[in-house]
DNA sequence: TCTAAGATGGGT
DNA sequence: CCCATCTTAGAA
């Protein structure tokens, strides 16, 4: 790849105060990792976003722990934690500080580096980045990785010089049943047609 | 110190 | 549809 097409998203991208907005704008962009000195990355074309204050599916709605710490920083940070004991899930911290929301990103489209991403990933017969655990382990992300800088070195976001405006469909997230009413939102958005969005469970909407 | 649960993934 | 998974947050 040639660096020079692509440029870093500036914190004020990740301070704005609508989660969902933003959950939106970043399908299209980029993530990179230069981990274990392998450069990785791919185009985020699933998102997901969680509102600390009046959504129920979020890990930060009204409690402020050790985990959710994280969350209240100023947005443009990684917040990594592990789901089932196993899966590493990223999320891209945003609003300002004091206001707890994140976008989890759910799917990348691979684009650099995956030759490393299939080694990381192991089997071979099954997409390595089709899911927010897929995803994480195709590029090395783990929760050493909570609480970086997203325009750092080791992982950044970026934008392609030529990224066009991809066609954005929504609907309910995944695996929140336990929000109740909060289940129903519909914050989750992909982009329309692609082949690396995840496997749709449950049809919900 | 314990326990319960979980923003999944893969196989049938 | 089903279920193995196993660390750790959060409470006591």
């Amino acid at each position: 790849m040639n660096t020079s097409d692509y440029v870093k998203i500036p914190k004020s991208f990740y301070e704005k105060e609508d989660v969902v907005k933003i959950a939106r704008e970043l399908l299209g962009k980029y993530i990179f990792t230069q981990i274990d000195g392998k450069l990785t990355g791919g185009m985020i074309v699933e998102t997901e976003a969680y509102n600390g204050r009046m959504d129920r599916a979020c890990h930060a709605y009204h409690k402020r722990t050790n985990r959710t710490e994280i969350m209240y920083q100023p947005g443009g940070v990684a917040y990594v934690y592990l789901c089932y004991g196993i899966h590493h899930l990223f999320n891209i911290v945003t609003n300002k500080s004091d206001f707890a929301d994140a976008v989890l990103v759910r799917a990348i489209e691979p684009s650099l580096g995956i030759e490393t991403m299939h080694e990381r990933y192991g089997n071979h017969q099954h997409k390595v980045s089709n899911g927010p655990g897929k995803l994480s382990k195709a590029l090395g992300i783990t929760t050493r990785l909570n609480g970086s800088d997203l325009a750092g070195d080791k992982i950044f976001i970026a934008q392609h010089k030529s990224q066009k405006r991809p066609k954005i469909a929504a609907s309910t997230r995944i695996g929140v049943d336990y929000a109740g009413e909060d289940a129903l939102l519909p914050w989750r958005f992909y982009i329309e047609n692609n082949k690396w969005v995840s496997k749709q469970r449950t049809p919900v909407i």
